[in-house]
DNA sequence: GTATTTGCAAAGCTTTTGCAATAGT
DNA sequence: ACTATTGCAAAAGCTTTGCAAATAC
């Protein structure tokens, strides 16, 4: 299933199969990124134009409510969205350039398990970004 | 300084202090949460009912570009406010009631640092929450 | 054939802003 | 007195939604 494209994801789902959702999911196939809903759109409207862009923010929507996509926000008031299926990773961002850089740290996801369970909880998600400036490359 | 009152703060920055700054100074003085645009208007409007939400939401603004306040978004569309010279913790959210717990992990806090430094950036900022559900108390 | 989905435009929500009136220093 | 700030209402930016027309199954 980790391997599945979205699209095929969305069939194993017995989600309706429009045109238009046939393009945002390709669109979203085609993207290593996280898009918000403006670009994907463009993206969409590459691809086919007559797509409207109340179907992509339906579309997305509904793919995020069967775990197909997960929405993230980095603090800019729009939401970006991307493949829920990726393997786990957080995010740091350029505050330069506004670039977004993935990471993963076992050793941070760890101990966030156990800060929670210190407090008395179950960890059931995070959120973590880290905001930073380009180091000069050293030689 | 940073046993200071949020109004003193003010003060101390020479920032011209109208009726509606002290008194949304002091309703922040008076909040140990971190409450939206709609939530500290309401308190300040307690102390003075004429008090516009537009000069709320300026004042907030203002008092974010002087260090005074912080803005916190935990994913439901709008701002939360905190004071700035608070210490540092990060927050913990409890999914089924919305409920907001700070904590403080120095051992995060490194491990960030570190990871930031391995990608090539110095750590300016960062954002950490994490989303749990509470566990039964043992016994 | 029927229920779902789409496009459009209107509306919703939080936040920002133009402008004349008001108030701080 | 002079300039910064306020209140109001209008507008901006992202997102949602009502409804008639179109489409998947």
């Amino acid at each position: 299933m980790s391997g599945d494209s979205i699209l095929e994801r969305c069939e194993a789902q017995g989600l309706r199969m429009t045109g238009q959702r046939r393009t945002i999911a390709q669109a979203l196939d085609q993207s290593a990124d996280h898009p918000d809903v403006e670009a994907l759109h463009a993206r969409a409207a590459g691809i086919d134009p007559n797509i409207s862009i109340a179907t992509v923010y339906r579309t997305v929507k509904l793919f995020e409510e069967r775990g197909i996509l997960e929405r993230r926000d980095f603090g800019d008031g729009r939401a970006r969205w991307e493949d829920a299926e990726r393997d786990h990773h957080d995010h740091l961002i350029d505050v330069a350039t506004g670039e977004v850089i993935e990471f993963v740290d076992r050793e941070i996801e760890a101990l966030q398990r156990r800060v929670a369970e210190r407090l008395g909880f179950d960890l059931v998600g995070h959120r973590l970004e880290l905001y930073g400036r380009r180091l000069p490359r050293k030689s």
